[in-house]
DNA sequence: TAGTGGTCTAGACCACTCA
DNA sequence: GAGTGGTCTAGACCACTAT
């Protein structure tokens, strides 16, 4: 059977760990692993790419591979639409369309989504229930100039996420999470009291450098987001 | 020049993206685009392979290639250490040790490490400064029977974090983010008012199934973590 | 059972960068 | 200049699974 690049990966690991490669120091190259190990270099060096995709080691041409002095912890998380989210607990998903208006938008959102103030982006206000109860607020604006269809879309049967990322996939984005005491106007939404402290999640998305969406979600008191590291 | 691997993923993302491949349909197998890219089908399958890892296609031996049809988005988060994240901002980093004690853990913190009732794991509790302010207050539980070495480690010079990561390398762990308001003892410690919403980090680590150490860190109000799509 | 992806090999050329 | 990793090729065998 011949050597897989899993078990160079786990044998580097071990050997790193047991203190053999100390942290900082620079490993035998690719060559001379594929003779020790008797596979060939490419076999070494998926194994190698893959733990410095990781932040484990780092690699430099002609500098060799070190192992990483402080390796940079990353965590993976999934951001699952909220219906699979919720039905994969064993509830029951629904959501409600509280605000739909076409407006203009203040300054801070024209800014993330590239607008100028006399354009009109449709705004949407969506409260998502786990067996009729709220589990998170919603706040979206969608830039009807990148997505002009989104104002025939049936928001009230299928959700604006659902419908976007159905319609335009494979955008580019980025998130934020944050923590926040609930506004009034939130708390009547989620049915908690002012002031309680919901996680939020900040989203952004664009297709092609032009601006898709941004929402803000609000969660119930208590929700957690987890990964493994 | 020969065709990258790159090239190809980029290739397939637009015909994706143009709709040329919709959502759920099946992509022509590698060796039909290797013929077609004229390239070898390595290079189609590390292109494939990585866009599999991205979470934007699904692949299965006999069953072929599709286009994921919800592409589960996934956020890829560094977690610095606290000293880095804030001298990154141009801040000096200081961190005070309020608490260092070894005593018996509540039940909580037994089960989360593995640890019978006896044991006598240490507990720290720590500010994290950033130009003299409250950043984050940092609570832990440390294993001592996987790490009984820090018992003598000079926890007020070298923060508890810096110090697990250069003795105990590479374990795995978890991560858990959320929100929650600031207990008066949380306040006091970020000189802050009670029930301010902070984010709150909860992480364990184990080091070959053996628990090393768990901790919450609750950060100053306003704090945000941020990551690409 | 046949077709697909998963993987390894042996060889090659190149880009980078350290000494 | 020389040694390292980055990458592509052409070929091969195998594991899985849809039909």
């Amino acid at each position: 059977m011949p050597i897989t690049h899993q078990f160079i990966r786990d044998a580097v690991i071990k050997r790193i760990q047991s203190g053999e490669w100390p942290l900082g120091s620079q490993i035998p190259a690719e060559s001379d692993l594929a003779t020790e190990y008797g596979c060939s270099r490419s076999t070494i060096n998926r194994a190698l790419q893959q733990l410095a995709d990781e932040g484990l080691v780092v690699r430099k041409r002609k500098g060799g591979t070190r192992v990483c002095q402080a390796p940079v912890r990353q965590a993976r998380f999934q951001i699952p639409m909220l219906r699979e989210q919720i039905e994969h607990t064993g509830s029951t998903y629904q959501h409600r369309l509280l605000t739909r208006e076409i407006k203009a938008a203040p300054d801070e959102i024209c800014g993330r989504l590239g607008l100028r103030a006399a354009d009109q982006p449709l705004y949407l206000e969506t409260v998502h229930l786990a067996d009729e109860t709220p589990f998170a607020l919603e706040r979206r604006w969608v830039n009807t100039g990148t997505v002009p269809d989104v104002l025939n879309a049936p928001l009230d049967t299928i959700s604006a996420n659902e419908w976007l990322i159905n319609t335009v996939p494979f955008s580019t984005g980025e998130v934020v999470f944050g923590a926040a005491n609930a506004s009034p106007s939130v708390a009547a939404a989620l049915d908690i009291s002012a002031g309680a402290a919901v996680f939020v999640v900040s989203r952004t998305t664009w297709l092609n450098h032009q601006s898709v969406t941004t929402l803000k979600l609000y969660y119930q008191p208590g929700y957690q987001l987890f990964s493994e590291l």
